[in-house]
DNA sequence: AACTCGGGGCA
DNA sequence: TGCCCAGAGTT
């Protein structure tokens, strides 16, 4: 894509999906961390649901501490991969509390040293709890950016790399939100709605398709 | 780069 | 049943 096809994309994903947020309920960045290192690898309905349970008593790393492995790993089983979790979750709200004086750290080195947190999450934190300028890569995002060719990339660094490059600052968060709910409701992994798709005329795949089936 | 963890949704 | 899924860590 040139400068004036990703501006116009950027422009399509603005009228259509607008500034909804498409995520994880929360009220503090620390139930927001719990609530995406619950997420992966699982939908973000069912995080909310197990959260909404689990944040009326254990909302800080002190309350969370009460537990012991085993009654957290029955309180998200729900969630999937709640063995991982429920370890990884106890040795974070530890660290948040012996290293970082009980707050959510805001830089990726920090947030990334924590057990059970990657890329993915520490991106969702910082942009999400603390406004820092940041685009969290998750598969829908990596998918139909590639598909677009709003930033192509073999994997998620260069993905995030292309797209911090190709779209203004100030777009980096609202753009993330699009392009999650244009990869739910258009352009899924298998069988995307290319037919009522608002991109379709911008997307590289689609030309691709396209000039494929005129050659024939 | 490939493999593992894992319960739930859907065909 | 079998396949897939808003990831991260290890080898």
């Amino acid at each position: 894509m040139n400068q004036s096809e990703i501006n116009e994309t950027l422009k399509i994903l603005q009228d259509v999906y607008g500034t909804q947020k498409c995520g994880l309920d929360f009220n503090s960045p620390y139930e927001l961390l719990i609530a995406t290192m619950l997420s992966a690898q699982c939908t973000d309905v069912r995080v909310n649901k197990v959260t909404a349970e689990l944040f009326k008593d254990y909302n800080t790393p002190e309350k969370m501490l009460s537990l012991t492995e085993g009654e957290l790993r029955e309180k998200i089983k729900s969630c999937g991969l709640s063995n991982t979790k429920a370890k990884n979750i106890l040795k974070t709200s530890h660290l948040l509390l012996s290293e970082f004086g009980g707050e959510v750290p805001k830089t990726m080195k920090e947030l990334t040293s924590l057990p059970g947190v990657g890329r993915k999450t520490a991106n969702v934190v910082m942009s999400n709890a603390f406004g820092i300028p940041a685009i969290a890569v998750d598969t829908h995002v990596f998918r139909v950016s590639n598909r677009l060719g709003l930033a192509k990339g073999k994997n998620v660094l260069e993905v995030e790399k292309g797209l911090r490059q190709n779209l203004p600052e100030s777009r980096w968060s609202s753009a993330h939100h699009q392009l999650i709910w244009h990869g739910r409701k258009i352009c899924s992994a298998r069988n995307p709605k290319c037919e009522v798709c608002p991109l379709a005329h911008l997307c590289e795949t689609q030309k691709l398709e396209h000039s494929q089936s005129n050659l024939k």
